[in-house]
RNA sequence: CGCGGGGUGGAGCAGUUCGGUAGCUCGCCGGGCUCAUAACCCGGAGGUCGUAGGUUCAAAUCCUGCCCCCGCAA
């Protein structure tokens, strides 16, 4: 069939690779080119990037506004497909035709921005794909398709978000072939807002298995982060380990011990998570072994 | 000119303030000890100190230009 697609970051513009493999795309939605970088470089979005690569037109635009709603009644689409985009579609242009969003947890959960961090962050809860369509409110219109997804243990929100998308576009084929009449959500919705950098900054009071999943959850973006000698340094990847610190005479919250060629970091409650990567400020990521190897004395995080 | 950190054997760092023989923790190679080991002992290889120039008897260190990497912010 014909399509818009409209999606701006890496994992849309993924799904709009592999949608364009199935339908003729129209058109393509994405966000005005940003600056990026210490440099800011204007750079285009991904999406914008992968559908040039595709000789796919595009329409860069932040809002959608009456020039765009023309751009898209004149591209003749039999229906819009939305991954990430970035903001809302106004009704306006959702009374041009229908449009569909792929939304990465099993809706009314995680409505918003942050759906697959949240799920990680709750050691998968409404860890899923919904297809559904848009109406004005954020996340809100009717299921046409859903689909649980189970986590990986160690899985990051970058690797989940690939494997979800492709699951998203899959589901999209299958609905767009068959003729199911969508439902209204139904359940108690919860929330997804935008994750801040500020969020991102460790608790390591919590026990180590929530540290962990927050360190998947944050990665790649904004990324887990704590303070070393007030400096902060990126907690890129951890493993969570079932041990303790057995002494608890000696436990102190965000010590870092070297075991053998283990780095592990004490959490709340005497739990410990091996710490696997980490990169200091102005430094390039490390193993947290070869980090520990050039400092001297005890090693404090928090 | 947004703010800041950094480039030193294969890895991570110290040394730069106050110029004077290249250091630490590892890794690697060889040998030893051990039932064994991520332990220990002995020996060894490996570095134009990002790069170009300048100052100097002498530069990783001081001065100037350039290249590259990264954190914050956006």
């Amino acid at each position: 069939m014909k399509l818009i697609f409209a999606g701006t970051p890496e994992n849309a513009a993924l799904g709009l690779e592999l949608a364009a493999k199935h339908h003729e795309v129209v058109l393509v939605i994405t966000r005005e080119d940003a600056e990026l970088g210490r440099k800011r470089i204007l750079t285009p979005s991904a999406v914008a990037q992968k559908a040039e690569q595709l000789g796919l037109p595009v329409l860069k635009a932040n809002r959608i506004k009456a020039e765009q709603i023309d751009a898209i009644k004149s591209a003749g689409a039999d229906l819009a497909l939305v991954i990430a985009y970035g903001s809302l579609i106004p009704q306006p242009a959702l009374d041009e035709l229908r449009w569909w969003n792929i939304h990465f947890s099993l809706l009314p959960l995680w409505r918003g921005a942050s759906p697959l961090q949240q799920s990680i962050r709750t050691g998968g809860l409404g860890a899923g794909v919904t297809l559904f369509e848009l109406d004005s409110g954020m996340d809100t219109g009717a299921i046409v398709a859903q689909l649980p997804i189970e986590l990986g243990e160690n899985e990051t929100t970058g690797e989940a978000l690939t494997r979800f998308t492709k699951a998203g576009i899959e589901l999209f084929q299958t609905a767009s072939a068959t003729d199911i009449p969508p439902e209204p959500q139904k359940g108690v919705p919860s929330m997804a807002p935008k994750i801040t950098r500020a969020d991102a900054r460790l608790d390591l009071e919590q026990s180590a298995i929530e540290v962990h999943r927050a360190v998947m959850a944050f990665n790649p973006e904004p990324m887990a982060w704590v303070e070393h000698k007030g400096n902060p340094i990126r907690i890129i990847s951890t493993k969570s380990l079932s041990e303790k610190n057995s002494a608890e005479a000696d436990r102190r919250v965000g010590k870092v011990t070297r075991v053998a060629d283990r780095v592990t970091l004490e959490c709340g409650n005497g739990s410990l998570l091996e710490l696997a990567m980490v990169q200091p400020a102005g430094k390039q990521p490390m193993s947290a072994a070869d980090w520990l190897r050039g400092l001297d004395g005890e090693v404090q995080l928090a």
